[in-house]
RNA sequence: UGGGGUGUCGUCCAAUGGCAAGACUCUGGAUUCUGGCUCCAGCUAUCGAGGUUCAAAUCCUUGCACCCCAGCCA
């Protein structure tokens, strides 16, 4: 498969992109190389249940499972619930959902943190034991005291001389449920001053009497990250564990529980996690905008979310290849959403059947029309993809245009239709607007046409080709829709930064405009939540697990390109 | 003023002492029964200052900027 090969870049289009080249890759690939790890590749993504994945972590999604993949390894999907308090079951089954929905695969490599606790406490056992973990009773308060800060070193704790026997006896009592909660913690006895503050001492246990969604109340104490994780990933015969640049500081203290239990020891490897223009991406932010409403829930179409991706209408490969592009490093960076758009469109557009809807409707009457006739025509599916096939739309005498395909004063560059003008009707006549009809108030509500009976399905015998040519719907076969337009959540690159860290004030407030007076073509008739459409000319569109019998909801997924908004932009403004 | 990291086009991201790639964005053009797609062309980058070398993004010295760490969160 030329996997091995050190390829940069070349992502053509639309075909498999071959892998960018980055650290991580080439890390395993040495290991491969030298057989540290016996050939094998073994890579976990250990999320915390306590929240819905988003972007985010599809990027470490794809890092983590990717990698496995790619040398022909695993990638356990572990569960890191060390802390019932924050933790739920509903977590655990979105979660499941996403990952799969991602494209990734498990296999029978489904595991849970607190399945290895009973193993975990001994080792703490043999750590007191060794001399090298202690009961503190000092409160968190006083620990934190203790600690020191940045540029000064912590203070010994009265209780960190402990006999190993008393160690024993306290901590015995402390999983047995004899404590108050925050009473006491057991600490690791590392260096009260080390430089790097994760050494200093760091708490292994806390008494925490909570309701384990898994374990019940069969524990009364719980670990910390650092002392679990290491021991999480070294029993599962983790051999690259990869994480976010944050526990870069934490690594030592990786290797130092690793270390002292003389276990199967992984590599720490730490890159950047994703940011991600006019988004935010941190769970307190995200959870924040659904408790306030601000938004419809965590699967709203709007939210970063890989629930609120899938039901804006994201697919998965496009957000995979999203995650390939924007490669993996360690320095902080942005990723400009467009890009995002981009990979979005790119997949779409292959795969997207196209059918004609109208979203501001007007109406259009063709005057030399023969009264009730209704004629069948033949439509291509997909320009792209000629597999997709052809399709019949009715075409009659009474047909829905979009509004902004006419001007009664066109200006520059305007090729659509106006006063006198000629504009071809996809797949159908050409028409020419001879007259405009008002309401009271001076609005255009109808246009009155002419058609030419020549030019049936687009073409002119004498070769004449109007510059436009414009989506249509025949009034009396139309279906009533609801369209949700979309766009993004916030209207600053960096919500909050120039507003002192509040991005509630960089809410985009027109996020959401809904239109309901939409007309789509009959063979819209029949979908279910997550069809994907590309509604010509305007933008790729998907169904809402809100539409109805009565009506079927579309949010729009993302816009087509539009040159001409960009004329009127440039002209405009 | 502790420790750990990171500085390459506007934005991501390559280069492993040997011609600074690619993608996205943007600009211009071609094509087009979607102002879509596609195609062509163009734009802009090595944080600064010294040094080593025939040759430095890469090595050395030094400075600067930015990010992370003082949870009984992960």
């Amino acid at each position: 498969m030329g996997k091995d090969e050190n390829r940069t870049d070349e992502n053509s289009k639309g075909e498999a992109t071959v892998p960018v080249a980055n650290f991580i890759r080439e890390i395993i690939k040495e290991d491969m190389k030298s057989g540290r790890w016996g050939g094998k590749v073994v890579t976990r993504f250990p999320p915390e249940p306590n929240g819905y994945l988003h972007i985010g972590h599809a990027k470490a999604i794809c890092i983590d499972f990717g990698s496995a993949q790619e040398f022909g390894g695993e990638c356990h999907l572990r569960y890191d619930d060390t802390n019932p308090a924050k933790e739920d079951q509903e977590y655990i089954d979105s979660i499941q959902r996403d990952v799969r929905w991602l494209g990734f695969d498990w296999g029978k490599h489904c595991y849970y943190a607190s399945d290895y606790f009973e193993k975990i406490h001994m080792w703490a056992i043999e750590l007191i034991k060794q001399g090298k973990a202690y009961v503190d009773d000092l409160t968190a308060d006083e620990i934190r005291k203790y600690r020191g800060t940045l540029t000064e070193p912590g203070k010994d704790s009265p209780c960190r001389n402990r006999s190993v026997e008393e160690n024993l006896a306290l901590f015995e009592k402390m999983a047995n449920g004899d404590f108050e909660d925050g009473s006491r913690v057991l600490r690791a006895r590392i260096d009260m001053a080390s430089p790097n503050i994760n050494l200093r001492d760091p708490v292994m246990y806390r008494i925490l009497k909570a309701e384990h969604h898994r374990q019940g109340r069969r524990w009364k104490i719980y670990p910390m990250y650092d002392w679990a994780h290491g021991l999480e990933d070294s029993i599962e015969g983790v051999t690259h564990s990869l994480c976010s640049l944050e526990f870069e500081d934490h690594r030592p203290l990786y290797d130092w529980f690793l270390d002292q239990l003389s276990v199967h020891h992984p590599q720490q490897i730490e890159f950047a996690r994703l940011n991600l223009t006019f988004t935010v991406m941190s769970k307190r932010k995200l959870k924040e905008l659904v408790d306030k409403n601000y938004v419809a829930g965590w699967d709203d179409p709007r939210m970063p979310t890989l629930s609120g991706l899938r039901r804006r209408g994201f697919t998965p490969e496009s957000i995979r290849n999203f995650c390939e592009r924007i490669g993996v490093a360690k320095r902080d960076s942005t990723v400009d959403y467009a890009l995002l758009e981009h990979c979005l469109r790119e997949d779409l557009n292959k795969k997207a059947k196209r059918v004609m809807a109208v979203i501001n409707p007007l109406k259009v009457v063709i005057k030399n029309y023969p009264e009730g006739m209704v004629e069948m025509i033949d439509a291509i599916n997909n320009p792209e993809d000629a597999s997709m096939g052809t399709r019949q739309v009715p075409f009659s005498g009474v047909l829905y245009i979009e509004k902004n395909d006419f001007m009664e004063v066109p200006p520059k560059k305007f090729f659509r239709l106006s006063p006198g003008r000629e504009v071809r009707l996809r797949y159908g006549y050409f028409i020419t607007c001879t007259d405009v009809v008002k309401n009271d108030a001076g609005e255009v509500v109808e246009l009155r046409c002419t058609y030419d009976p020549q030019t049936k399905g687009g073409a002119a015998p004498d070769g004449r080709s109007p510059k436009a040519t414009i989506h249509w719907v025949s009034a009396q076969h139309a279906l009533d829709l609801e369209v949700r337009q979309y766009d993004k959540l916030f209207n600053s690159e960096a919500p909050g930064a120039g507003t002192d860290g509040d991005y509630l004030k960089d809410l985009n407030t027109d996020s959401l405009k809904v239109l309901l007076n939409c007309k789509g073509e009959p063979s819209l008739a029949h979908v279910t939540p997550e069809d994907k459409f590309q509604f010509e000319r305007i933008g790729y569109f998907c169904v809402d697990k809100e539409s109805t019998d009565e009506k079927t909801v579309f949010n729009r997924t993302v816009s087509l390109k539009d040159e001409w908004a960009k004329i009127v932009k440039k002209s405009g403004a």
